[in-house]
DNA sequence: TTCATTTTATGACTTTAATCATAAAACAGC
DNA sequence: GCTGTTTTATGATTAAAGTCATAAAATGAA
């Protein structure tokens, strides 16, 4: 996170978008440095036959698609509004001089990728060698730690959908719900009227 | 890639790893910067039933396993010598000092954290929604790009065992060896006595 | 040069998650 | 409060990759 007073001395502007509105797409250019304000924002692929994969969910104070912005690459991925949300744009010029003004922020910045980075790996190894109770779990506890999940007296409240959570692991809505099933049978989680909570 | 004079100023000293010898485990907390001067090095993950998962592997020129280094995390992967290799090692106090001091330095970690965020976002996506020629398709361009494939009259020669690229994209060897024949027959590359081109 | 190991290969079969169908409950918008 | 959509749910079936067995070719070490 940059403080919001630096990126506007830069000359960052905060957009609003609604929810399920598209902030920037797959195949295009970067052309700004974005940060969360306020709602969440989902970076995602959609297959040939419209099978959603979601790279990550990111909430208010988060910054997302900069790795393109830094390579000159296209957006690998889509960002959409989950929630009715405010960014605030950053023209990447301004960024990159922000950038070479303030050395500590690069620091920062370093600290995110390699965040996000470690993520990447941990779940591209469950992803690819373990069965679906291992991955939903992996995924949970992931979040616990890093997404917002709130705790209150049944344990940490996944606030995600099963819909959500198999776009996460790359697993179907049934299995995730038979899935999460098992592993409240098993005692590894709760189901209390619906709602996930470890 | 750091200059090996300026690492080598901050105390950077040569180490030799045997073909597959482990450089550091899974598990440990992080206490040097990596950086090949020759030989390849793989970091990967064993599962619970001895199943391994490739992250990535490395060449010349190329650090690896900073991410947790700026993060004070254990390693989410094995770090092994695929073949014979010198590695330069530099403690991680100096590695930060050497950082803070030589400012366009972070830039250069910056592109390769996100270089590697890239290809890590794209193959969660293929791995998660895609087909297994897909799969091995992406993972072959990719590494054409970016792996060092030298290539000849044939085209680009993807050396890289069966095995390899399974453990990289998450199948067996089996499907690999289906899928490549299938990728073949559909005149998508070549085997040229069981070398696979494109 | 020989021998052990690794890599590529192929067929038969099994398992597991995906698919398909259907529906109730919950939620959101009007 | 009604209605359309989303989310959760369950059972039956299918497809596709994994597993198992086996072997030839290639490679590398002694």
């Amino acid at each position: 996170m940059i403080a919001p007073e630096l990126l506007e001395k830069y000359g960052a502007l905060k957009k609003s978008f609604d929810k399920n509105e598209i902030i920037f797409e797959e195949g295009n250019l970067p052309t700004h440095y974005y940060q969360i304000i306020s709602g969440q924002v989902k970076m995602s692929n959609y297959n040939d036959d419209g099978r959603e994969f979601i790279q990550g969910i990111f909430y208010k104070e988060q910054s997302f698609g900069e790795p393109p912005l830094f390579l000159n690459q296209k957006y690998p991925a889509n960002a959409i509004a989950v929630d009715d949300s405010e960014v605030l744009l950053l023209p990447k010029n301004n960024f990159l001089k922000l950038l070479e003004e303030n050395p500590a922020i690069s620091l920062k910045i370093i600290e995110n990728l390699a965040q996000r980075l470690y993520y990447k790996s941990v779940m591209a190894a469950e992803m690819s060698t373990q069965e679906p109770e291992h991955r939903v779990l992996k995924l949970i506890d992931h979040g616990i730690a890093y997404f917002n999940f709130k705790k209150d007296a049944n344990g940490y409240h996944i606030n995600f959908t099963r819909q959500q959570i198999g776009d996460l692991t790359g697993l179907r809505v049934e299995t995730v719900i038979r899935t999460i099933k098992a592993l409240e049978k098993k005692g590894l989680l709760k189901i209390i009227n619906r709602k996930v909570y470890r």
